[in-house]
DNA sequence: ATGAAAATGATAATCATTTTCAATTATGCT
DNA sequence: AGCATAATTGAAAATGATTATCATTTTCAT
């Protein structure tokens, strides 16, 4: 299978995916950084935060954002998923949004919207809370 | 990050929640501030982003974020809607969410959650930009 | 009126992210 | 190879939102 990111802008750029992949598919620029670090790999913050940038831009990750606004980047491929957060624990359930994925893009469409994204969050009290 | 503020009910929460309101129900702290500012209300930002913070403890507010991290407050409102959110210049439309509040609904009460609420946002890149 | 407790806000600190810019490295051309 | 020039890098400084500190002011019960 020939990959389609043959040229891209930052020679970096393969070992920043490589690390986020290694990571889980997912982690912030900071962690990123952190751990090419602590493997003993040469490279600086700046060029984390540009090969992970260059790599939204090639549609390769997404961006999403933790609570505390931090960025966090997630391999695209990862099935899109949801939460539900209870309210008086914290304690999250993962679930699949095929419904809210429709509303939204059909919402952005009506509207003349293009390159849609969303966030949707469920918050309630769990069964044991 | 650690956080420290508890929950405490200030004075200046009715000021702050007006303000939000007439801004339509939608608007980060520093834009909060700045409009009290210029309708002359002598307010500091760290009592702004107090205020947003109770708020949002009484769940009397909704916090959400922005594409770049900022954090925008919005009024729970009875008159409950969505957005579509322009990612070039910030444009806002407001929506039903009908088929949302659906979702929410029936997917929480499968995994035996009560007292459930929401939030979904739709951004992307609206006509003219 | 008095004092304790709550609230305020200027200022400084924090932290993720971006910008700057000089130095290094790759690339292409003759 | 040798040289020019563009691309890449990353340390350091700047930016900007948010949070912590703390001295001062206000509120309120007595």
């Amino acid at each position: 299978m020939a990959r389609c990111w043959e040229h891209w802008l930052s020679r970096s750029n393969p070992r920043v995916l490589h690390t986020l992949e290694s990571a889980g598919g997912f982690a912030s620029a900071q962690e990123v950084y952190q751990l090419m670090q602590r493997e003993g790999q040469s490279i600086g913050l700046t060029t984390v935060y540009r090969a992970l940038q260059s790599l939204v831009n090639e549609k390769i990750v997404d961006i999403l954002r933790r609570d505390d606004g931090e960025a966090i980047y997630r391999l695209c491929g990862d099935s899109h998923h949801h939460h539900i957060v209870c309210k008086g624990c914290g304690d999250t359930v993962e679930i699949e949004g095929g419904a809210v994925e429709k509303w939204a893009q059909s919402l952005a469409a009506e509207h003349g919207y293009r390159d849609v994204g969303h966030s949707a969050e469920i918050f309630g009290l769990c069964p044991k809370c």
